[in-house]
RNA sequence: AAAUUAACUGAGAUGAUCGCCCGCCUUCGCUUUCCACUUCGUAAAAAGCUAUGGCGUGGCUGAGCCUUUAUAAUAAAGGGCUUGCCACGCCAUAGCACAAAACGGAGUUGAGUGCGAAGGCGGGAGGAUAAAGUCCGAACACCAAUAAAAAGGUAGUUGGUAACGCCAACCGGCUGAUAAAGUGAUUUAUCGGUCAGAACAAGUACAACAGAAAAUAUUCCUUCUUGAGUGAAGGCUGCAAAGCUGAAUCGAAAGAUAAGGGUGAAAUGGUUAGAUAAUGAGCUAACCCGCUAAUUUGGUGACAAAUUAGAAGAGGCAAACUUUAGCUGGUGCAAGACCAAAUAGGCCCCUUACGGGGCGGGUAGGUUGCUUGAGACUAUGGGCGACUGUAGUCCUAGAUAGAUGAUCAUCCUUGACAGAAUUCGGCUUAUGAGGUUAAUUUAGGC
RNA sequence: CGGGGUGUGGCGCAGUUGGCUAGCGCGCGUCGUUUGGGACGAUGAGGCCGGAGGUUCGAGUCCUCUCACCCCGA
C-alpha cells in the first residue's frame, strides 16, 4: 500500500477524473490524470474482473503496480491526481518491465520529474 | 507387483532491503473536554446591615431652669425651654455587601478524549467449516401485521439439530458379488451398490412410428364349429360330347377365437377339472401368485408375520395437471442506529419591508453495526450413529477504492487450487508431487 | 450483496403443450449460364443442440448440478 497521502480515497474525485482527465494509453495500462490542487499527488489503482477472474491474480498485479509507483513518488510533481488501469496485457508483464512503462509514461505526460 | 477408484494425510523453507493494516505502551505537538486554582466580565446601583454624625418625631422625665394652679409658706400635678437617655424615621459619611451558586472570557497546573509524528512490543489469509457457486437453512436489523388466499419449494420412517432441501440409523424397491439348497426358474444367508422413495384403486391429460388393436381392450393372421354354394382328383354311365356321384380340398355367411404368430418401450397371471355344436377361454369350481380391507401379534414408526373376508386380475406416466400432508410474511449490514457541512418546504423570534437569527429537518461526509461465537481444543460420561452432557484450557484478521505484501539471494521434495468484506450451519464444485488405508482389475509366483 | 437472460452447422436466428436423430436466411463446395466476373438456376456438404447426471419407451424440449458469456438494481 502506498502511504495515506498518496493515496485518492473520494468517490466522487475519481469520478470527476474519469469524465474529465485525459487519458493516455499503453498495450498493458490506460493512465488517467488530472491537475488538481493536492499537494502530493495522488494515485488509485483499479484492476477489473475483466482482466482475471481470480481474485489471486487481481491483488498479484495490483501489489506490483503500487511497489512499482512506490518507488516512483519522490519524482512524481505535485498537484496531479492519476488513475491506473489494468488491462489483460498486465497480466504476463513482470516487475521489471511495469517499472519501466511506468516511467516511460510517465515522463510522457509530463508528471514525472526524474530520469 | 502394477493400474484404477474411494477415503485420509499433505499444502515450500531461510535471510536481506523497502512497505501496509490493527492493538498496546512511551515521548512530543495540536485539538478538545472536565476538575482545581487565579483573574476578569455580567456588576453598577438600589435596598439591607453595622458604626459615627446631623436633623426630625415620639417616649422616659433623670438633671437644670422657667412658668401656672397659688400662694402665708411648701409645691403634688400640669406646661415650657435646655440637656441626657431610649425608640423610630430621614439625610450624610465610612465599612460590610461574605461564603456558595450561575453564565461567559482569559490564564496556569493536572487528568482524559481525539488527531498527527517518532520510537518500541505484539498480532495480521485457507484446508475445503471453502473467502467460490449463491443452491438451501438460520441469527441479526428494519418494514408489514399476526389470518386466509395466491405463489413457492419439501415428500418412506424414526432420530439429530437453533433450523434445513443437511446428517445418521432403520424400512422398502431395484441390483451386484460370494456361499448353500434345487434338474431349473428361483429361494435363503452374508457383504455391498443404488433410489427426488407420498398418492395413478379420486378426477383430467398423454403415448410418435410400427401394429389387427394402445386403454371400460380387441380379434389381423392362424385355428375350431356350423356351412349356402362351387363341383377338382377318383368312381359310375356313355363310342364320344356330356351327365351323375363325390368335400379329407375350396368356400359366401354366422359363431367361437385358448395355445401359437407378428408389432411395439408397453398387449390384461398360472395349474387342474368341468360345462359346449366344437378346439376352448375366470365362463364355472378348487388351488397357487398378486391385490384390497379388517383383525391379531411384534416394532416408537416406516413395516413385517399370521388369520379371515372381499373382489375378479387391476398397465405406464405425478422431474404431466392435480390431490394429500406439513413448511414459508417481505427486504437485506449498501439492513439499521448515531453525529452532521449544504439545501427546500415547515415552525418560532426580531424586523415597516428587504432580510437576519433559532428550532427542526436531513444530503455529502464521518462514527457505529464489526467480530466472544448455536466458538475452538483437550479429557471424560451417554448414544449403533448423526450428535450430545460435564470439566478444564484458549481468544485466533477486521480492512473501507479496500491491509496481510514487493524485490533480490540461497536451499529443497521445484510449490496445485486458491485471497476475508455482517456472522453462523449445510450442500455443490476446483486442487500438483509424495505418503497411508481399503476395494476392484490385470500379470506373475507358491 | 441481490436479480434476470443467453448458449442450436462458419455467421445470424427458428424449433421450448416431450415423438420421424432438427429447420430458415446468409455464407461454403460442385455443375450450369457468361468472353470472364457478379447475379441467377440446379445440386451437395456441414449439427448430435455449452458440459455431466437423472426422469421417461423416447429429451434440443422436463428435473438436478455445472461451465462460459451478457445485462440490470442498490
Amino acid at each position: 500500500m502506498l502511504p495515506v497521502a498518496y493515496r485518492l480515497h473520494k468517490e466522487t474525485e475519481i469520478k470527476s477524473l474519469i469524465r474529465q482527465g485525459q487519458t493516455f494509453f499503453l498495450p498493458e495500462f490506460i493512465i488517467k490524470y488530472q491537475k488538481t490542487k493536492e499537494k502530493p499527488s495522488k494515485i488509485a489503482f483499479v484492476v477489473s474482473t475483466k482482466v482475471d477472474k481470480k481474485a489471486v491474480a487481481r491483488n498479484r498485479i495490483k501489489r506490483q503496480m503500487r511497489e512499482a509507483i512506490k518507488d516512483l513518488l519522490p519524482d512524481i510533481k505535485d498537484g496531479y491526481s492519476i488513475l491506473v488501469i489494468a488491462r489483460k496485457k498486465a497480466l504476463e508483464l513482470d516487475f521489471a518491465t511495469i517499472t519501466k512503462q511506468f516511467k516511460f509514461a510517465l515522463a510522457k505526460i509530463g508528471v514525472y520529474a526524474g530520469k
